[in-house]
DNA sequence: GTCTATATGAAGATAGAC
DNA sequence: GTCTATCTTCATATAGAC
């Protein structure tokens, strides 16, 4: 149940850096997803790693830095796919690339990511961090399509929240992941191309 | 910026019943919606209504009975649109009626919208909560109109997440809520009645 | 990298006076 | 309805040994 966290690819060494650093991440990440971010303790997240929590702050200074760092493991996973679809020329291939990345992320993870997204904390926190909003501006680039108007923001507005929420929304429990990728993908490239 | 809590209507007394509790509900409100449900102490509550911690307990035994207290203030707004839309015998003129009604509720509240509908401590309050998900169910039934079907579904949780979420997005910080809502309104509306 | 031990503060909650 | 005072538990965080 637990996500993974990259290792250094390539490298010849199966435990190569960071891995106690790896082993916090992943189990903040889980429990981040159960109890929110105010709701998860440093004692909570030794015990799940199992170790104490001076052990804990060794790696991570403050909780701060590891919700950010927790946010940060997730979001890497769009990198490559931000790279490409800003090298794609027709912008309908972008968007879809995007939008099938962006579904798979949040299918996979489902209550997570509502939590990550909307988290007060999260919020606060990202907001003072330079990458974090580069990402984001990259990200709606692509999504609004160069189009600054206030049609084109309230569409990728809704359709980038749509997708975070609705997986983790009480009508599609019980909907197994590739029917609701599916769907997901289909309504939300049919939201996007729609008309003005 | 405090929200207004409903007196008894109609009563000659101008401060009939629970203003206390009110004071209590209002100042709670506004807290969860900066700084999330876990982030928010009795102690903050009491400072802001200028009281002690005791006399918050003497309104509410626990924190948990203000959460569930402010949510349903805050629900309570939707009860005469409910009411009306299940009337309307129209479907399409119910959905409008729903839509304008959630719509105006959200802009005008915009963050907290958010903290209260994804925050891990609300959303396991209320399922535990029989009149919250019989409320909820009488909502997603009038927006999927009485189809299942996993399209249904999946198109009903995002709108109703799309709405709620994209009201706090960074991409619409700058409009004002005349042309949030309106587009909110012509998009939401656009997307319901799409192509199956 | 992990441990024990501890400091300091704030959390939720209660008892009982006014 | 509100207060003071107090309890218990848990939080973040630090110091220093192994």
């Amino acid at each position: 149940m637990h996500a993974e966290v990259p290792s250094t690819a390539g490298s010849s060494n199966p435990v190569p850096y960071g891995a106690a650093k790896a082993r916090v991440v992943a189990a903040a990440l889980d429990l981040f997803t159960e109890q929110g971010i105010s709701g998860t303790s440093l004692q909570m997240i030794a015990d799940a790693v199992g170790v104490t929590k001076a052990a804990v702050y060794h790696q991570f200074p403050t909780k701060e830095e590891i919700v950010v760092a927790t946010v940060e493991v997730e979001l890497a996973r769009l990198g490559p796919t931000l790279d490409a679809a800003e090298a794609e020329p027709d912008h309908v291939l972008a968007l879809d690339l995007l939008l099938t990345q962006v579904i798979d992320l949040a299918v996979g993870h489902r209550r997570m990511v509502v939590t990550l997204q909307h988290d007060p904390v999260v919020v606060r926190l990202l907001a003072e961090h330079a990458p974090f909003q580069q990402f984001m501006q990259r990200l709606f680039r692509i999504l609004t399509g160069d189009d600054a108007s206030p049609a084109a923001r309230v569409r990728a507005a809704m359709v980038s929240t749509a997708i975070g929420g609705a997986v983790s929304h009480p009508l599609v429990a019980g909907l197994d992941d590739d029917t609701l990728r599916s769907q997901l993908h289909r309504l939300a490239g049919t939201f996007l191309g729609g008309p003005d």
